[in-house]
DNA sequence: TCGGATTTTACGAACGTTCGTCAGTTATAT
DNA sequence: ATATAACTGACGAACGTTCGTAAAATCCGA
């Protein structure tokens, strides 16, 4: 399908240049087309920046749920430092979630209200499955007996700062470094000592 | 002088809509002249912008060494919680850390490695203070005995999802509520207890 | 299975606009 | 009078988009 190399060609280079510096010109190109064919299959740039922002969001929600869906979860420590590995994964081996992130973060102002309730949808059922794991957690004296709203954000916050690390993105020692540290730190403030 | 209100005004659009986003027209029109009158000032857009960013960047390095130089520290509680709240104040009373936190992760692709030089001398000077803060506080057994480098990431990583909070920045009760959640945690995890 | 009709896809050409930039000229201020 | 600053005008290039058209693929009744 065509449609789908234009959209992969269009992730990379809204990933890399933003939307406003991603040309259909460019993107076309790397099909191997011109960018009046781009019309064939989209109404316009508008509508394929936002059919591959939705598709961008149901990789990432969907691998998210995913992993703590297939999770038996007796195990805080292996299922949350589990699951910041699978975040890298997801940000290295596709170019999705790093499109998903900035543009949460940097929308084209014309569309930041459409954006902005994609966001928080995500944000929102991620937010709600962690608490409820953390609960559990609690309830079953495995972690600290806080607020389980407490380490949802604390980790939530993790997960940010380990994307932006991925982000900025050149150092695969510091990565490792950084996400070490902060998992230490973390775990020995959410668990009993 | 005119060449600071076209500096403003050029961190505000490059801010909002990013480098290939922010038209001199724009720019231009918010001081109230014409686009071609900024040759007056600058070279071109790229001249603009570079001063920009190098304003931004002295503002924020100045800031926070500002900052731990006068802290005479024998109390990290203080000076880290004050530290984190240093940078929301300096996020959210100039445009400057918000302009620089978009360039740094999503730097205009034809200037990325002036960017990026930029941006690595920054984070070195920073890593280093906090480094050497910390070592003094193990030493001084006011925290846990780790390597100093493990809180210091530790907190790089608190200090940059803040940052994304904010950038997202639309429900101060939230931020405050990961600002002292994720505290809470860290600074469990690196206290005695 | 065939062949004509219909839809889908790609293209050249052109549209109007905006972009950053440069040259030459006028106004302002020292 | 000299220098600085802002202007008008224009430049080539790129932008997203539209149109008409030609090829390619798909469909459908005979």
């Amino acid at each position: 399908m065509k449609s789908n190399e234009i959209k992969e060609a269009a992730l990379k280079y809204f990933t890399i240049h933003g939307y406003e510096g991603a040309s259909l010109a460019q993107i076309a190109e790397e099909v191997g087309m011109k960018k009046q064919s781009i019309y064939a299959h989209f109404k316009g740039k508008d509508d394929l920046f936002l059919q591959v922002l939705r598709d961008a969001k149901e990789t990432e929600l969907s691998s998210k749920l995913q992993y703590f869906s297939k999770v038996d979860s007796n195990n805080p420590e292996k299922d949350l430092y589990g699951f910041l590995h699978l975040v890298i994964d997801l940000f290295q081996k596709n170019e999705q979630l790093k499109f998903w992130l900035r543009m949460s973060f940097f929308p084209p102002s014309h569309l930041e209200k459409v954006i902005e309730q994609e966001v928080i949808d995500i944000e929102e059922k991620m937010q709600a499955i962690l608490e409820s794991k953390f609960q559990d957690w609690i309830n079953a004296k495995l972690i600290i007996g806080d607020a389980a709203i407490t380490p949802t954000f604390a980790f939530l916050g993790i997960v940010d700062s380990i994307l932006l690390e991925l982000v900025y993105g050149n150092d695969e020692k510091r990565l490792q470094a950084k996400l070490a540290a902060s998992w230490t730190v973390f775990w020995r403030g959410i668990s009993h000592q």
